[in-house]
DNA sequence: CAGCATCCCCGCAGATACTG
DNA sequence: CAGTATCTGCGGGGATGCTG
């Protein structure tokens, strides 16, 4: 698997940071997007069928408009969601997956799954770790 | 989906910070946290083997302390990684995946295979997006 | 070596207002 | 309806120094 990553060409430390993602290998920039707290959610809805914008906004529930078009945009620029825009008006706009996004969101999907599937598990073992160890209070 | 809002009410867990937001579902909490940008990182390297602190640090690359700490803990809360500290000097602790951890382990890296996979289609969406789009512009 | 405490900065993300 | 543009804060997360 190498996560190597190692110098971005830059190997600026402190003064000049890597901007963001910007500085990542793109392996790991990818992953960022369709792993990111919207990108997960937004796979998983168009997974289901095509959504409208506000359909998205609705279902996520809590999210900007802005971050969800971030989300989108950054989406659809990597190849994994279609964004149909009708010259209508009022304005329709349907977002799809594409083909590559079909295949993230099945990824992401599996894994939301599993999150369902094992949350019980994991909030025993949060439980447990908290009594072991803060026995109450950890202050 | 209904993704409620939930506003942690209490304000403090034994902690003073924790990876992510606590302010949300808990089933999306633990997707924040399997998902994380080093979250993934960690968990697929101890998919591989067991791993001691700086030796995953290494692996890592580019990766505060700090932060490695701050995810560790987390997942192993969430009994995901088994932290196990000799008693010995200098000291020596090994990292190494729970049977759940294992489970969430391997989704995570099929969705990290799927991306290294489809990294090169996805570029070349990239440009044909940029092309087509930003043609001057560049985001 | 492993990990905690502290400081501090910048970028994400929310709120708000405006446009086609 | 589906976005853009702009402002702001706050907390994520890097850097540094210290402890067991």
């Amino acid at each position: 698997m190498a996560v190597s990553s190692s110098t971005a060409a830059d190997g600026t430390l402190s003064g000049e940071y890597v901007v963001g993602n910007e500085g990542m290998c793109p392996y790991r920039l990818i992953l960022e997007h369709v792993t990111s707290r919207w990108g997960v959610l937004v796979l998983i809805l168009l997974l289901d069928r095509p959504h409208r914008f506000n359909e998205l906004r609705r279902a996520i529930g809590r999210v900007s408009e802005k971050m969800l078009t971030q989300t989108l945009q950054t989406l659809e620029r990597d190849g994994l969601v279609h964004r149909d825009a009708k010259p209508v008006i009022p304005p329709r706009v349907d977002y799809s997956l594409t083909g590559l996004g079909r295949e993230a969101a099945g990824q992401v999907r599996a894994l939301a799954a599993w999150t369902e599937e094992r949350m019980e598990k994991v909030q025993e073992a949060r439980e447990a770790y908290d009594t072991a160890k803060g026995n109450g209070k950890g202050r």
